[in-house]
RNA sequence: GCCGCGUUGGUCAAGGGGUUAAGACGCCUCCCUUUCACGGAGGAAUCACGGGUUCGAAUCCCGUACGUGGUACCA
């Protein structure tokens, strides 16, 4: 058992968007296999028919590959315990499910919904607001323990739709132990009847994560916290079907919050953040989700968050490349608590992570950006130095395009506003006289267009600070960027020249 | 309602019987910078509440409150 090779996996169901907690899950998953030199497989869990949504699968795919987090075993590349969609692994779970009718484990249902409804009604009060199938209430409905044999086998042999459930025993302690939360036990009596084997001959949940995991052999299972209230369902299983010394250790990760509880797609709408790793379009309603790729984000910065939400290594150490975060992770240092996903802080990150990569890993995607925007980038190492430029002004990928894009086109407006109030003849004809200083500047470098121009600002009497804001302003549109001087080299002395004299028609008027 | 899981500044969090209760984000002030940032120096702000146990509790125990998840032929 000790000795087993350790693998894991992540179950997605594809109906849509992956959030924020499902790309933690992903992590966690990588880290432990890549740490423990083990296996990461994705299983897709599809058994709903009715929520089967067209395109979520590819989605997956492609977020897990933005975000670097990609599956050793996967429908996409299948090991050797495919098929790794449950959709295709339907035959497989019938037996199971009779093998625990055989031992009177679980048992035959034949309730349609109304019954269940009449049932959930009948039974409905003040302090029992959700009846559950269980223990009070099986003997008052339609199957195998009601029925007899005959009237069962009948019913079956006519083609009545039914499904098959789990018998929870009566006053039984089920405990466990979490690599998160440690020692969490339940009382049998309290849970109810989970529907095992649909009546379509799918499998529920409960069932395919036991046989599936049991076949796939899977010897950690990490999964969101939502999920202990059924784990008790999981570990009769695995006792009745497989034996408990083969059950995965599992792992009951905190959840990821929004402002105001658990995080919707609502909230990310709200508040202005993305909750999705990608753009996500429903393709029902059309219904668009931001993604934090297109936000801006860096993966390595989104990923880095991720793993600090909800574990630290007990250091003051934030900022984690995947590797250390390989080297350092541990179950045991995974919170107990949900975590509140804070926007400005993932800014941060990011931020972080654009002063932490070099010019030529940022390259790719804001180079993506410009062109998108229209503006083709021909000399990558002049692209490069103004990436290096601004940088520290970005805390997302667009920023470059706002720092950035002055130096490719003139600014499509100017900040008059801050220009105007000072503004007056006697500057008006500083610049008219910087034009022909410029013109004639045989060296066209910032140090001898800083020259030129301070030793022009004394000539004229007037400070050389009050007029590098309206040559800035003229330059780049706004009051923001790197050193003025710099962005007139850059751009040249012909473009320079052009957009000082355009702004003054502007500010004159 | 019942069951599970939680609770250290606004947020993320370290600390797990004796600490001036770290650090980060955000916010505020100042320095640098005749732009915006970066950077630097400071500041405000925390152990949910009530009982125990103990010489001593943020730390252990019990209650309460609050939050959160579950309570589907969804995952």
């Amino acid at each position: 058992m000790e000795d087993r090779k350790i693998r894991v996996r992540f179950a997605p169901s594809p109906t849509g968007g992956l959030h924020l907690g499902g790309v933690r899950t992903v992590l966690y998953n990588y880290l432990f296999a890549r740490q423990q030199q083990g296996t990461f497989v994705l299983r897709i869990e599809d058994t709903d028919q009715s929520r089967y949504v067209p395109g979520a699968e590819e989605y997956i795919y492609k977020c897990l590959a933005w975000c670097g987090l990609l599956p050793d075993e996967s429908p996409l590349k299948p090991g050797a315990y495919g098929p790794y969609r449950q959709s295709e692994r339907k035959p497989l779970y019938l037996k199971y499910a009779e093998q625990l009718i055989a031992r009177q484990q679980a048992y035959y249902a034949f309730d349609t919904a109304e019954e269940l409804d009449k049932m959930r009604s009948y039974f409905k009060t003040e302090e029992n607001p959700s009846p559950q199938y269980d223990r009070h209430t099986r003997m008052n409905m339609k199957n195998s323990l009601v029925l007899t044999e005959a009237e069962t086998q009948q019913l079956i042999h006519s083609n009545t739709p039914y499904v098959i459930r789990i018998k929870m025993p009566e006053n039984e302690i089920i405990s466990f132990t979490d690599m998160v939360h440690g020692e969490v036990s339940f009382n049998s009596s309290l849970v109810d009847d989970k529907v095992l084997l649909k009546a379509d001959g799918m499998p529920t949940y409960h069932l395919a994560v036991v046989v599936d995991d049991f076949l796939m052999k899977i010897t950690h299972a990490f999964r969101g916290e939502e999920w202990l209230s059924s784990a008790p369902v999981h570990i009769l299983l695995w006792k009745y079907l497989f034996g408990l010394e083969w059950m995965p250790q599992w792992a009951h990760l905190p959840l990821i919050l929004g402002p105001h509880g658990k995080l919707s797609k609502r909230d990310g709408a709200k508040y202005g953040f993305p909750v999705f790793a990608m753009n996500w379009t429903d393709p029902k309603t059309n219904e668009l989700t931001e993604g934090f790729y297109e936000k801006g984000f860096l993966p390595e910065a989104f990923i880095n968050q991720l793993a600090v939400l909800g574990w630290n290594d007990g250091s003051e150490q934030e900022l984690f490349d995947i590797n250390e975060l390989i080297a350092k992770f541990s179950l045991d240092r995974v919170h107990t608590s949900g975590a509140k996903f804070d926007f400005e802080k993932a800014k941060w990150f990011n931020q972080e992570w654009i002063k932490k990569l070099s010019v030529s890993q940022l390259r790719i995607p804001i180079k993506q950006i410009f062109e998108d925007k229209g503006i083709a980038i021909q000399d990558e190492d002049a692209f490069d130095s103004i990436i290096e430029l601004v940088k520290d002004r970005c805390t997302l990928l667009p920023d470059f395009y706002i720092q950035a894009s002055y130096f490719f086109k003139k600014p499509e407006q100017w900040d008059v506003a801050s220009v105007k109030p000072k503004w007056n003849l006697e500057k008006s004809e500083f610049f008219n006289a910087l034009i022909k200083k410029m013109n004639d500047l045989p060296h066209w470098e910032m140090h001898e267009i800083e020259n030129i121009f301070k030793s022009l600002a004394t000539e004229k009497n007037i400070k050389a600070g009050e007029l590098q804001l309206p040559f800035r302003v003229m330059l780049v549109g706004g009051k923001f960027g790197p050193a003025v001087f710099m962005i007139a080299e850059k751009i040249g002395k012909d473009e320079t020249i052009g957009r000082v004299s355009a702004a003054l028609n502007i500010f004159n008027a």
